[in-house]
RNA sequence: GCUCCCGUAGCUCAGCUGGAUAGAGCAUCGGACUUCUAAUCCGACGGUCGUAGGUUCGAAUCCUACCGGGGGCGCCA
């Protein structure tokens, strides 16, 4: 990477300089403003101290330094502002990118290894199987589904993961309330009202099981509507077959052991407040039955067999959860670091300009599967992935689907679009295509061109930052920003027109080329799906 | 009371683990289709980055306090 070659190059210059050791603060990084290079190092301002000089004095120096021997691709070197030394590079580096990228391909553009086969569980949504999933849930189906994405693509071994909480009281009322909708009696006190419960009772044979034929179906309906967004998952974990596997009894026997467990007002406690909880925790009520936190312990502990590092996503109305399961796993032996949590921003539902409240009395809900039909699944699913998980998110339906045709997904997709109707009417004319390795790309000059191979040679830093941060809506600024610079360059810039000269249009051609497995691994990221036409 | 997240253009949000003159989209206004898809492009308008301090060569970014919005503090799940 030429960010590692130019920091090498600085470090060298440093220690001819008598720095023997670069600062930790010292960057190599992109100047927003062009006018200052292609890429800059503050190096002279973090190291004024070290030297005793003042940063455009010791930026003199160490710009001498680097002249003695610049660095490839590097034309220009300058020192600016309070002390930067700034590189400016030839353009044949940026065009040196079109040949990485087309090779890499599809299955290898952005495909890093920083995970190291690291195997990763990744569990989201895990709704309760007592109805279908509300539309605030599809954000956690989004994002846990494309960070796992990302996370693959990083080199990270992942597994998705959803748990399925099929036992105890929630099930038993679920149970009861198909039952009653279907013999036309009342439903019971804090029962399931939704018309939902309705439909689906009319559905349910007489011979079954109504918790389990309910579960069933509310386990179909999710799939269903999960994979209608391109939402996969490896494995549905049931907590019910974990219990009866005795894995439940099981991590109660171990945590015993731990010495960590005491017995209190006929209750039995988990000392987690050693562990930074607030407060220690119930384990078995004093009525003898298990918290939901006990068998969850199990399920976590289960995970580690499908992944070394364990991610949670959760809402924010679950955080207070946290501090006490990362609590149990140290007990259990896990070191903190393989326990993650990303605590995601609820979603606020709106319709008909007002707020819709998920209610289990009144039944009332926004449901997936209404807003995928009503947007389709690539703007819903774009939809969740635009922002910041942090960022608390409003999905106003009627607001949806009215701007939907202004959804960036349609941006992006019509770029992608745009280059197979290229190569269309490519074959059309019957036009034929050199091979890349025949064409000269010093001829992409125009700003242009260059702007969209700037954009395709920081793929690899986007991806990275992108799985870093557990951040996937990074992704998405990305795959804007290239769809914005293509369609730029795509309009100012003919490539099939005869007044342009053939080895420019063969050039440029394959730049589109290239634009088109930025788009198409980028999409893939966040599992939206890259229409051919449109 | 304790704690987590948020506060950036009229609206919705980016801002890459501290960089130089804070950016997009939508909205508004004005332009561009006999030429590879106008679901596009080009331009204009628009900002005390919630407030006040602090850290430093440098703060939207880090720290503290406060203001405002949302969430969590059960022998619920």
């Amino acid at each position: 990477m030429i960010s590692e070659l130019l920091s090498s190059a600085v470090a060298g210059a440093l220690r001819s300089l008598g720095v023997d050791d670069v600062p930790a603060g010292v960057t190599m990084e992109r100047p927003a403003n062009p006018d200052h290079g292609d890429w800059s190092t503050n190096a002279a301002l973090v190291c004024q101290k070290i030297v005793g000089k003042n940063p455009r004095q010791f930026g003199q120096e160490l710009l001498d330094a680097l002249q003695a021997d610049t660095p490839q691709y590097v034309v220009k070197m300058e020192i600016a502002g309070p002390g930067f030394v700034n590189f400016f590079l030839d353009n044949s580096y940026l065009q040196s990118i079109l040949k990485q990228v087309v090779d890499a391909g599809q299955d290898g553009f952005g495909q890093l290894n920083i995970g190291e086969g690291k195997r990763v569980n990744v569990e989201f949504v895990s709704a309760n199987p007592t109805g279908p999933i509300h539309a605030g849930g599809g954000r956690w189906g989004a994002y846990g589904d494309s960070l796992a994405r990302i996370m693959t693509r990083c080199g990270y071994e992942t597994h998705r993961e959803y748990y399925i909480n099929d036992r105890g009281v929630q099930t038993q009322i679920f149970g009861q309330s198909l039952t009653a909708r279907k013999t036309g009696e009342e439903i019971p006190e804090n029962g399931y009202a939704g018309q939902y419960i309705v439909d689906w009772a009319a559905e349910m044979p007489d011979d079954v099981d109504p918790i389990e034929w309910g579960i069933e179906r509310s386990l179909e309906d999710a799939r269903e509507t999960l994979e209608s967004m391109q939402v996969h998952f490896d494995t549905w974990s049931s907590e019910k077959a974990l219990v009866e596997a005795g894995l439940m009894e099981q991590t109660m026997v171990d945590l015993r052991e731990s010495g960590y467990v005491y017995d209190e007002d006929e209750a039995t406690w988990l000392r987690t407040s050693d562990f930074g909880d607030d407060q220690d925790r119930v384990l078995i009520k004093s009525d003898g039955e298990p918290t939901y936190f006990l068998p969850d312990i199990a399920y976590h502990r289960d995970k580690y067999d499908r992944g070394d590092l364990l991610i949670d996503v959760l809402g924010a109305d679950h955080h207070g959860y946290v501090p006490r399961m990362r609590a149990a796993l140290q007990i259990l032996g896990y070191k903190p670091e393989q326990y993650e949590a990303v605590i995601g921003q609820n979603v606020k539902l709106m319709r008909d300009g007002a707020e819709v409240k998920l209610s289990k009395r009144t039944g009332t809900m926004i449901e997936i599967r209404e807003l995928v039909d009503e947007v389709g699944p690539d703007v819903a699913r774009l939809a969740y992935l635009l922002q910041s998980v942090d960022t608390p998110q409003t999905i106003d339906i009627d607001v949806l689907k009215a701007n939907a045709a202004e959804n960036p997904v349609f941006y992006v997709q019509y770029a992608n679009a745009r280059i197979h109707s290229l190569n269309r009417t490519a074959m059309e004319r019957e036009l034929t295509r050199v091979p890349l390795g025949e064409v000269d790309v010093s001829v992409l000059n125009d700003e242009r061109e260059l702007a969209v191979l700037k954009e395709l040679s920081r793929f690899d830093e986007v991806v990275a930052a992108a799985c870093a941060n557990r951040a996937p809506h990074q992704v998405t600024t990305w795959a804007r920003e290239l769809a914005r610079v293509f369609h730029g360059f795509y309009h100012h810039n003919k490539i099939l027109a005869e007044d342009v000269d053939p080895a420019v249009a063969q050039a440029r051609w394959w730049l589109a080329e290239a634009t088109g497995v930025g788009l198409a691994v980028a999409l893939d990221l966040l599992g939206v799906r890259a229409p051919e036409r449109m």
